[in-house]
DNA sequence: ACAGTTATGTTATATTATAACGAATTAAAC
DNA sequence: GTTTAATTCGTTATAATATAACATAACTGT
C-alpha cells in the first residue's frame, strides 16, 4: 500500500532514473490493457519524452525530440497523444508551465500536489492526504462542488538549496 | 481584521458590483501611492476592466475592449499593465485559464485559492490559512522552500449547482 | 531647464494550442 | 475473411497567448 502511493519527491534526489521509466512504462501497460486503451508506438514514445527526466516538457520540445528521431509530424500528433496520455492519468499538465510531466501514481489519480524548483526546473509529485482533504473542505464548506485541484507549489528544492552548483538537468 | 481579510466569495452571489470596482479602486489608488507605484490611466483603466465581473479576463479580451473605446495599442501595452497590477499585487493570474482577475484583498497579498466555476467562469478568492498552511508544511516537510502557491480548484460553484438556469455572465 | 528614469508606442515574432478534413489503420460484426 | 464502424493518424491552416527589441514620450527630482 505504502509502496504503492510512493511519493515522488525522488525527483529531487539523485536515483536510479532508469527504474521510473520502466515503472513508468510498464504501468501504463497494465493500465491501459486493463481499459482496453491502445498505447500505441507514438503514444508510447511520448510517454517515454515526458519521462525522460523530471523536468516537465512542452508540447513543442517533445515534437522537437520526434523530429530528431526522424518522425515527421506535426503539433496535433503530439497534442493528441498527450491528450491520451492525461485521460489515463498517466502524465499530469503542470499549468504554470505549460508542461507535461509523468504521473508518479497512474491508475489511482487523485489531485497530487506539484512541487517546482524554480532554479533545476525538476518536479516532484506529492499526494499528500491532508492537503487535499483541507482544500476539499474549503472548497466544500463554500458550497463548491470541486472537481479539480489544481496544487503548485514553487520554490526552491532542497537539492538546490543545499548545492548552490546544482543548476540544470 | 476580519472585515480586511474579506472572502471574496461573494463573487457567487448576487452582489453590487459596483462596490467591488471601486474597493477595488481605492485600494489600488492607496497601494500604488504608498509605495511610489504610478498607477496611469492605462494601468487604471486595465484594472477597472479587469474588475468588470468575476469572471477572469483574458490579456487579448482586454485589449479588444481598449481598442472598442478608441485605443489604439498592441499587446504589450496590455501586458505590461497586467504585469504592473501583478507585482503591485492588484490583480491574481489564474495560471489553468491563461486569464486575469482582481486581487480581493490586495496589499497583503499572501496565496490566494480560487475557486473556479466551470459553468459560470466566475472565480472566487479565498484567504484560508488552514489550506495555505497544509500546503506549507507538506512543502517544508520534503526540505521544499516555497515561494509561491498555485491553488486552483475548479468545479461547480452553489448558484450554478442550485439553478440550472444560471450559465454565464 | 536638464538629466535620468520610467512608461508607452510600434513592429515583429515566439510560444502554445486547436479546427477541420481526409486517409489509414484497427476492432467488431457479420 | 470480408465488410462496417470506430479510432487513430497525417496534414494544412490558423487561433490564442505572450515577449523581444528598440524608438519615443512623459514624468521625477534637482
Amino acid at each position: 500500500m505504502a509502496s504503492k502511493h510512493r511519493q515522488n519527491d525522488q525527483a529531487f534526489k539523485p536515483h536510479d532514473h532508469g527504474r521510473c521509466i520502466s515503472a513508468a512504462l510498464a504501468e501504463a501497460t497494465r493500465i491501459c490493457a486493463e481499459r482496453r486503451g491502445r498505447l500505441t508506438p507514438q503514444r508510447k514514445r511520448v510517454l517515454e519524452l515526458v519521462w525522460r527526466s523530471h523536468e516537465p516538457k512542452g508540447a513543442y520540445g517533445i515534437l522537437e525530440q520526434l523530429r530528431a528521431e526522424g518522425f515527421n509530424g506535426a503539433p496535433p500528433t503530439v497534442y493528441r497523444a498527450l491528450d491520451f496520455l492525461l485521460a489515463h492519468g498517466l502524465i499530469h499538465r503542470i499549468e504554470s508551465l505549460n508542461a507535461y510531466t509523468g504521473c508518479a501514481h497512474p491508475g489511482d489519480c487523485h489531485s497530487g500536489q506539484f512541487l517546482i524548483c524554480s532554479r533545476c526546473n525538476r518536479v516532484a509529485e506529492l499526494a499528500d492526504g491532508r492537503v487535499s482533504d483541507s482544500v476539499a473542505s474549503c472548497a466544500a464548506q463554500h458550497g463548491f462542488e470541486a472537481n479539480h485541484q489544481v496544487i503548485e507549489i514553487q520554490g526552491i528544492c532542497p537539492r538546490c538549496k543545499d548545492d548552490p552548483q546544482e543548476t540544470q538537468r
